[in-house]
DNA sequence: CATACAAAATATGTATGCACTTTTGCCCGT
DNA sequence: ACGGGCAAAAGTGCATACATATTTTGTATG
C-alpha cells in the first residue's frame, strides 16, 4: 500500500467516467445557451442521444442538481434550473468572494505560462465575439475557471467553477444578448493586474469587474425577462 | 430479499425522497463522528441497513460525494472523505466569506423567535457538552446552519450548510478531542452581536469566532495528524 | 363549442441480474 | 516460515424490467 498506481486507462472505451462526460457535455451546452433555463431533459432521450442506459443519464441529471444547474423535482422531467432574480444575486455576491480569495492568492505569482495561457484564452474570446455568442460566453466563463485553477486548491477550485457555471445560467435568465462582451478588455488588464500588481489592487479590480458584468445584467434587466408562456405571448393576442 | 421493512413507511409508498433520508442520516453520522474519515460505505450494507436497493444507496453516496463529504472511486468501496490540511484550511476560508454574508445579512434583523431559536440550540449544546461529544458538535454545526437558514436565501444557505459539514469532518481530522468546546460562549456571544449590533461589529465577531476555531484545530494540531499508516506506526516500529 | 373525463402514451422510481474489477485468503514452492 | 501467485469472495458499473406517476390525447356530453 506504500505505492500508487495510476489507473488512467479511461480512453474511449469503457472505464472513461461516462456520468462524467454528460455532465461536461450539458454543462457546456447550458453555459453556450444551446440549453435554455426550462429546457427539458428527459432521461431516455439523454441516454439515447449519449449511447448509455437511463441509469447513466439519471446519475448526470443528479450530479447537474447537486451543482443547481438542472432543477430535479419529483416524478417530473428534469429541467435546466431557472435561477430567480434572487438567486442570480446571491450567486454573484459569493461568486465576488471566492473569486476575490483566487486572486489574493495569485497576484504576483503568475508564472510567464500561466499569462500566456489566459491571454489565449481572452484573445478566443474576442475572436470568437461577432460569430459566435455561445462560444464566447464559455470562452469568459473558462477565463476564470482556469485562473481559479492556478491557485492549486481543490475546494476553492471546485466552488469557483460552480459558482461561475451558476452565473453564467443567471445571466441566460437575466441579461440581454451582448450585454456583457465588453468584459475582454477587462479581462485583460484583469490579467495584468494579477500578474504585476499588489494584491489589493487586483482584488478591488475582481470586485469591479464581476460588480460590472453583474450590474450590466442583473440591474438593467427590468427584474427579469418573464419566461411565463402567458406574459410572452401577451404582446401578440392580436 | 429480505422480508423487512423496518422502517421507512412514510405516507405509504410514494415516500418522501428515500434518498435524501440516507443521505441526511449519513450526514448526521459523519458530523457527530459515528462516522470516521477513512470509514468504508459499501452500498451493499447500506442498502440493507437502510433497507433499499444498491441503486438508492448508490445515488445517496453519490450526492454525498458531490458534497465533498464522501470519497467516490471507481470500482472502489466508497469512504468518508478525508480532507488534507490544505483542504481543511481553503474551506475555512471560505466559510468565513460565507458566514460573514449571512452575518451582514442578518444583523440587527433578528426576530424575537428567531433569538429564542438560537438560544435554544445553544442551550442544548451546553448541555450535551459534558455527555455527548458527537451531539455537541452536531448542534455547533446546527448552530451556523439555521443561521444561515434565516437568511432566506437558498444559495446561500446550501452553500454554508454544505461549508459548515465538511468544515465540521475536517475538523474530525485534525482536532484533538474537546478543542472546540469553548465556542458555546462566543456563540451566545454572536447571537448578542448580530441581534443588536451594527453589521461590522458582528461580521468581525463572527470572523473572530471562525478563526478561533480553525486556529483552535488546524494550528495548534502540528501540522496534522498524519493519516498515512507508514507516519502512524512509525513510533510502534520499535 | 367548451369542458370534463377516461385511457393511451410518456417518464420517472426502484429492484435486480450479470459482467467486470478489486480484495481476500489460501496453497504451494522455496 | 516466508513470500508469491492464483482462485474464491466481495463489491462496483451498468442495463434492463416492472411498478407507479404524470402528461397528453381522444372522446363524449351538457
Amino acid at each position: 500500500m506504500a505505492e500508487e498506481k495510476r489507473e488512467q486507462k479511461r480512453s474511449g472505451k469503457t472505464g472513461g467516467d461516462r456520468v462524467a462526460a454528460i455532465c461536461t457535455a450539458l454543462r457546456r451546452a447550458i453555459i453556450e445557451r444551446a440549453l435554455s433555463p426550462g429546457d427539458r431533459l428527459p432521461e431516455d432521450s439523454l441516454g439515447e442521444r449519449f449511447g448509455v442506459s437511463r441509469t447513466i443519464a439519471r446519475s448526470a441529471l443528479g450530479q447537474l442538481a447537486a451543482e443547481g444547474l438542472v432543477d430535479l423535482r419529483r416524478n417530473r422531467i428534469a429541467v435546466v434550473a431557472v435561477p430567480s432574480f434572487e438567486d442570480a444575486r446571491d450567486i454573484f455576491d459569493i461568486r465576488v468572494d471566492l473569486e476575490r480569495q483566487v486572486v489574493r492568492h495569485l497576484a504576483g505569482k503568475l508564472t510567464e505560462a500561466q499569462v500566456k495561457q489566459l491571454t489565449a484564452i481572452v484573445e478566443a474570446e474576442h475572436q470568437a465575439r461577432h460569430c459566435a455568442e455561445g462560444i464566447s460566453i464559455r470562452l469568459a466563463t473558462e477565463f476564470h475557471v482556469r485562473l481559479a485553477e492556478m491557485t492549486g486548491k481543490p475546494v476553492l477550485i471546485r466552488y469557483v467553477t460552480e459558482i461561475c457555471y451558476r452565473a453564467g445560467l443567471s445571466l441566460a435568465v437575466f441579461s440581454r444578448p451582448h450585454s456583457s462582451e465588453c468584459a475582454v478588455n477587462e479581462h485583460l488588464e484583469l490579467i495584468e493586474a494579477i500578474r504585476t500588481g499588489p494584491a489589493d489592487k487586483a482584488c478591488a479590480l475582481m470586485d469591479e469587474h464581476l460588480e460590472a458584468v453583474a450590474s450590466r445584467a442583473l440591474l438593467q434587466s427590468s427584474g427579469a425577462r418573464s419566461r411565463d408562456l402567458m406574459d410572452i405571448l401577451a404582446p401578440y393576442t392580436e
